[in-house]
DNA sequence: TACTAATCTGTTATCGATAACAAGACTAAC
DNA sequence: GTTAGTCTTGTTATCGATAACAGATTAGTA
């Protein structure tokens, strides 16, 4: 009589004692340790494959401790950042051999709490925050105190563990060009005042403007959504000493031009546009959009190759590089109409 | 002398001795098993609010046998399809209490089966693959033979667990509004043909233009990138009788947007363009683009929806529902040019 | 030869929870 | 007052692996 054997998935028992070896064995075969000798490996091969055996991650979480696995945190919106930065940090995390596992939270500091919560629970091994946790930072860092954490916004006073852009040469980058172009100034369209790369934006473009000498016209609050630049390319369209302008994401771009198209100021020869991402839409925008690049996804890749390094050799110092993003220059941007 | 506790994350056990009850009476209050004294509960509960107490859910996976996680298979490119239906994933497993694990994989038969083999590894309780399986589809059958699965691409064989949109009459849609408008024929870029929604698509347009009685033009192949659209848009913008154009993806409807833009054909007024999918960009195009709206975020949830059921109730018959897309007229469409 | 060291394999305890069973206290009904 | 039934709590076995220890065999060396 057996023992409701019918639908179970293998064990690692059931592999031993159709070896005719121990489970521990087994557990030696499957982890590559060096003590085992070359035909019991053999012998306990055939046998996981002859019953398809594969070893139970939930079992070995337990006992080690270690779930190889990390989770993710962004915010429940689609746009393109978060997109590619889930993506970067998908590949990269499966390259190191550990499972992603993915929590969306709205910006509130209960959702935020939650979604760290959610993760911690679920026992992931490291974590990586990519969201502003502003007043959500203590009750966060309080929750994920004994777990390795990244966190790719640096708004959260987090900072030692920032991995992110340097936003300001790519504002200083996008700014001196059109101040090179020939332009008095520049506008702007900024981000959300809550994400710290906004935030860094909007005061890299008032400082660049300054050590130029130009005056810093007052700037515009956008949300990154098309639809706010757009709102926002209504009233820039409007002023006709508006020639230039900074937009804080290629996203929002595409709405200014939209804006400034309907008003039938032309782009580039009435209105500079500087984007910054160079999402993959943006060399096909009317016209190519100029931009700053930064690779969202290069930016997930290192928060993971940065998280796993906290994970394995907890102890070291632990430095946090930056990346220079460079400039796209296409259609959109021209000198400004002579008067 | 104490037993190492020093920083271990609080266990069952110490909420217990903490509250001076069993463990297993803890597990029932966390559980919310109805027997359980009203004294005894706010005791447990105090105990695990001063200890700052989680439940492990490595452990109760094992044990249960179920860890409430569903894993998702998704292509490793950024495009606006595969992020929104993995954010519609992630929201309605979050709402349903389930996390999720993510795999992306490339289009290879080993790719695949190893995104699969990974989760089920894992120990997920469902899967959601959103991948063409097509040669790798045998396999992958063997491989989640235990485990409820659902796809949303139907080019897998495994049609009783699909989830989509209706193709069919989403061409329908856009090629009876180009026709209405009094265009002699539509043209079509479409989708890789591995995608059973390109080819879906594609055969769509063709029966739709017979069944009105036009001659069917040639289609051209994209891969759902802008590049390619542009590089159809080249060639398309070079034949003066093409008046109409049935792009399969809103993505490379901006590349032919922009290619016919360059060769100096202008839009709508010398040649309509029609997108598929209506991404947050659309309506920001230039001219804003006319589209049939699918929502992806949506077709994640409705597979989240139909996969708990068969998670949680194994039994029943489960009819696969399809959505209605809707066309959205915006600037890109005209009447042909008058000749 | 004898004694140490290195290899190989097996046994037992453990991770942190829940399931299944058991037992005591109390209530209800005859 | 006994019996059965409900309510509440505790005890033990278990999920599937690995760690730690231990025993057995072989090899190496004085």
């Amino acid at each position: 009589m057996q023992k409701r054997q019918f639908n179970r998935a293998p064990a690692m028992r059931d592999v031993a004692q159709a070896a005719g070896v121990s489970a521990q064995t087994v557990s030696r075969v499957l982890s590559d340790h060096p003590n085992v000798q070359e035909v019991t490996k053999r012998r306990v091969l055939a046998a996981v494959e002859e019953l398809g055996y594969r070893r139970n991650n939930t079992a070995r979480a337990l006992v080690t401790g270690l779930s190889r696995t990390i989770g993710v945190v962004t915010l429940a919106t689609n746009n393109y950042s978060r997109s590619s930065l889930a993506l970067g940090v998908e590949l990269a995390a499966r390259e190191a051999g550990y499972a992603v596992n993915s929590v969306t939270s709205n910006l509130s500091t209960q959702g935020l709490t939650e979604a760290v919560s959610r993760l911690v629970q679920q026992g992931v091994d490291g974590l990586i925050i990519a969201a502003p946790l502003q007043e959500a930072a203590r009750r966060v860092r309080e929750i994920t105190a004994r777990i390795p954490t990244v966190t790719t916004d640096g708004s959260s006073g987090m900072s030692d563990e920032l991995v992110g852009v340097d936003q300001e040469s790519a504002v200083v980058l996008a700014t001196n060009h059109l101040l090179g172009l020939g332009h008095r100034t520049v506008w702007h369209v900024s981000g959300p005042p809550e994400w710290s790369d906004a935030a860094s934006r909007l005061d890299s473009w008032r400082r660049a403007l300054e050590k130029a000498g130009r005056e810093v016209p007052p700037e515009l609050h956008g949300d990154w959504s098309p639809e706010s630049g757009y709102r926002s390319g209504l009233i820039l369209g409007r002023m006709p000493d508006v020639t230039a302008i900074l937009v804080a994401s290629d996203e929002m771009a595409f709405g200014v031009i939209r804006a400034l198209t309907e008003l039938g100021r032309r782009i580039p020869e009435d209105v500079s546009v500087v984007g910054i991402d160079d999402i993959d839409l943006a060399a096909y925008a009317t016209p190519p959009l100029t931009t700053v690049r930064q690779s969202f996804e290069d930016t997930g890749r290192r928060a993971v190759f940065h998280l796993l390094e906290q994970i394995e050799n907890p102890e070291a110092e632990h430095t946090h590089q930056v990346v220079e993003p460079t400039l796209v220059i296409r259609k959109s941007t021209a000198p400004p109409p002579s008067v």
